[in-house]
DNA sequence: TAAAAAGCTTACGTTGACGTAAACGTAACA
DNA sequence: TGTTACGTTTACGTCAACGTAAGCTTTTTA
């Protein structure tokens, strides 16, 4: 059933690959995760409270799975890239099981392509900035050398 | 006086190119600035309250020079790569004549590559990203081809 | 076993980047 | 000559993405 479902969901959320496995912890903290991507606990929190993620829990205490931790990386990459967590979150929800049908699939279709256009603009931004930054060091260090 | 600030303010705010120079207007008022990048009139008083331009005026209107409109193309560049107001002034900022100094320099060599090194970050996001957008996608069409 | 560390929920506060409305002046056009 | 378009200032509102504090439970450590 679905097998479709199961490997768009894999190719975009990928699961950690098996060469890191071997160490790799089967569960986190809410704790170890915020350490090692450096954020606060308030964060992933916040995360979770607008449907994010969704942890396990063991009791009250919040237990965090590879995927989830995935899921994590990918928000805060997506942050970096100036994408809001509403556009992850809709992003994210159309993976849901369930709800992937042809119609769905249009969507993510066209969602890829939006989000590939922005990502190439900001490419080229990128570049341009690159360049930029190069050229003002470059005549910074000359401005140093004319005044030393 | 000052050689080199005008050289590395012409480098990191380029003046417009002599090519496109032939039909460029020599000022601009607010409106056609915001048509042209397709932002409010309303963020562009906000760049200037928060000390990001500076244009000139007549009587009490606002008159923008053709740097001034580089600039906002910059501030605008910036913001696409999530670039905060504040950090753009910043570096703006550095660049006032008369506090351009060794420290100054040197502040700014360290800025630029606080920023390449934060930029070479998105490079690496954008195109981790954009192989997985590649990847869903191709598995999109794959599940409608299948379905179809 | 006391106290520090880590976890939880609830809820109000803050910051950046504007939106929006009011209230007004000036200039061009029907 | 009115009304439409564009300009201005002042000021309060909004929204996302958390920060921060209170108050409580559970687990770990000295």
């Amino acid at each position: 059933m679905r097998p479709y479902t199961q490997s768009v969901k894999e190719t975009f959320m990928p699961e950690p690959l098996t060469k890191e496995s071997a160490q790799m912890p089967l569960e986190y903290s809410i704790s170890q995760l915020a350490k090692e991507f450096d954020i606060t606990t308030r964060s992933i929190r916040h995360y979770e409270d607008i449907g994010l993620l969704a942890p396990a829990r063991r009791g009250q205490t919040r237990v965090y799975s590879p995927a989830d931790r995935t899921r994590l990386k990918l928000i805060l990459r997506g942050k970096r890239l100036g994408i809001s967590l509403e556009d992850s979150r809709e992003i994210i929800d159309m993976y849901e099981p369930g709800k992937t049908n042809l119609d769905q699939l249009k969507k993510l279709i066209d969602a890829i392509q939006q989000q590939r256009t922005k990502l190439n603009q900001q490419l080229d931004d990128i570049t341009k900035l690159l360049k930029d930054l190069n050229k003002a060091e470059t005549d910074c260090v000359e401005a140093l050398k004319d005044n030393h």
